[in-house]
DNA sequence: TCTGGGGTCCTAGGACCC
DNA sequence: TCTGGGGTCCTAGGACCC
């Protein structure tokens, strides 16, 4: 692996929704601190003294109840208005100091240093250098592993994270190295080895990355999936299987778009549904519309509690193609009612449910109507108009009636708590942060 | 009592066609 | 009795990711 190979860098922002929290009250470094899902049910991020306590990932609130009493952990619901804004800081300086990248969620990107071995003394101190600007600019903790492919630049980010020597940087230069940190990770610690593939690699006597490195690759066609089994492999030997997806500039057009919430109390009443199915189709269709797509297939999903007494299936959904693609909410929130009705059988109780848009067509591609176009014009442009409204009144400002539920009633029904959350200080006039002096 | 949400890719197998 | 072969398209479902 000579210098001038190309080479990818994983950025990961340490604990990150945790981090979101500390960066606006100081007073929680060095503390125990959790952040909770959506309706405050589990647990999904932790700080090291969250994880030291042996508060787990995904842990629901009720298990993790009495170790967080015991020792006193800080909770907060999950606050995703400011931990979307501060991914779009520590993106936004990412994108600047290389000549591509790929963001990969909301607390990773991938980097692309392709060249960068010439402009850069050392690869290491250019990593360091990140992590010094993201700390200072974002007081956002990150970690970079630097290596010939991106699994491998997963795989020495997570050594980085994991061995104090390093300091945050893990960077696989060598073939040596290469080899000593695959010696560092378990089998099922791999990108893209799940439960499934970790409990067949591990009956079959492989128990770290290393061994998974030496595998053949019918070995890994055979047990992980084909194709996607033997790229694994090749990219943990150091031979590039993935390149950048694209993701950046926000020109990115999902293939699906789903809305899909647990209601904050088991619904049996169908409008009370219904209501949060319309919020949630009303939703999809926003996102649809600003990736300037339009579907021809929606699903609508309800389920029971999978944990309760009732055997499986807990989740029923009905489908539909529609004639026309849209992205019309009202024309959505229509068919989505209909979809709804099929579903419902009165007397259960319902936990959640979810609306999924498929089937885009992309804009010239859209096909054109044979029928009335004045109507799907006229839709279209009351549309811009909602959006823009919106836009410049807040979220939800207006919305169809269904989203709102029966007449009489309290809006808003199957929404959930969110007991413990912090102010979006950095995206709200409202809730800007404030500093008594 | 209380258990998140939103995506991607790949494969197998059926329908259909010549 | 014997019942082709190869290609494409589509969908459902399984695996994975954060």
């Amino acid at each position: 692996m000579a210098s001038s190979t190309k080479m990818f860098a994983l950025v990961d922002c340490n604990n990150f929704y945790v981090s979101c929290e500390r960066a606006f009250q100081p007073a929680l470094r060095q503390v125990p601190v959790v952040v909770l899902s959506n309706n405050d049910g589990c647990v999904i991020s932790r700080s090291a003294e969250a994880k030291a306590l042996g508060l787990k990932m995904g842990e629901p609130l009720f298990q993790a109840r009495s170790l967080i009493e015991q020792h006193q952990v800080h909770v907060f619901s999950s606050n995703y208005a400011l931990y979307g804004d501060m991914s779009h800081r520590v993106m936004s300086y990412l994108a600047s100091q290389a000549p591509e990248m790929e963001i990969y969620s909301i607390d990773e990107a991938f980097l692309s240093l392709h060249g960068m071995g010439l402009l850069q003394p050392s690869l290491e101190g250019y990593a360091q250098q990140l992590r010094a600007q993201v700390l200072q600019r974002t007081h956002i903790p990150t970690c970079v592993g630097v290596a010939p492919t991106k699994t491998l630049a997963k795989l020495a980010n997570r050594v980085a994270k994991k061995d104090a020597r390093l300091d945050g940087v893990c960077h696989l230069d060598t073939d040596a190295r290469r080899l000593w940190a695959l010696e560092q990770v378990a089998v099922e610690d791999v990108w893209g080895v799940g439960r499934q593939y970790a409990t067949k690699l591990h009956a079959l006597g492989i128990t770290t990355a290393a061994a998974l490195a030496r595998c053949s690759e019918a070995m890994a066609r055979k047990h992980l999936g084909g194709v996607v089994g033997a790229r694994l492999v090749r990219e943990l030997q150091g031979s590039p299987c993935h390149r950048l997806a694209p993701s950046e500039d926000g020109t990115l057009k999902r293939q699906s778009i789903a809305c899909t919430r647990t209601f904050g109390k088991p619904l049996t009443d169908f409008e009370d549904v219904m209501s949060a199915v319309a919020a949630f189709a009303s939703r999809a269709a926003e996102k649809l519309r600003r990736q300037e797509s339009a579907a021809n297939v929606l699903t609508v999903f309800l389920s029971q509690n999978r944990f309760g007494p009732t055997p499986p299936p807990h989740t029923r959904s009905a489908q539909v193609t529609l004639a026309l693609a849209t992205s019309s909410t009202p024309e959505l929130v229509r068919v989505a009612r209909a979809l709804l009705g099929r579903l419902w059988q009165p007397g259960l109780r319902y936990v959640k449910a979810g609306v999924v848009l498929d089937g885009f067509e992309v804009g010239e591609q859209k096909q054109l109507s044979l029928f009335t176009p004045d109507d799907s014009e006229r839709a279209e442009r009351l549309m811009q108009k909602l959006d823009a409204l919106n836009a410049r009144f807040g979220k939800n400002s207006v919305q169809v009636a269904t989203a709102l539920g029966a007449a009489g009633k309290q809006p808003g029904v199957w929404k959930g708590q969110q007991q413990c959350r912090t102010p979006a200080y950095t995206t709200d006039w409202n809730q800007l942060w404030t500093i008594s002096c």
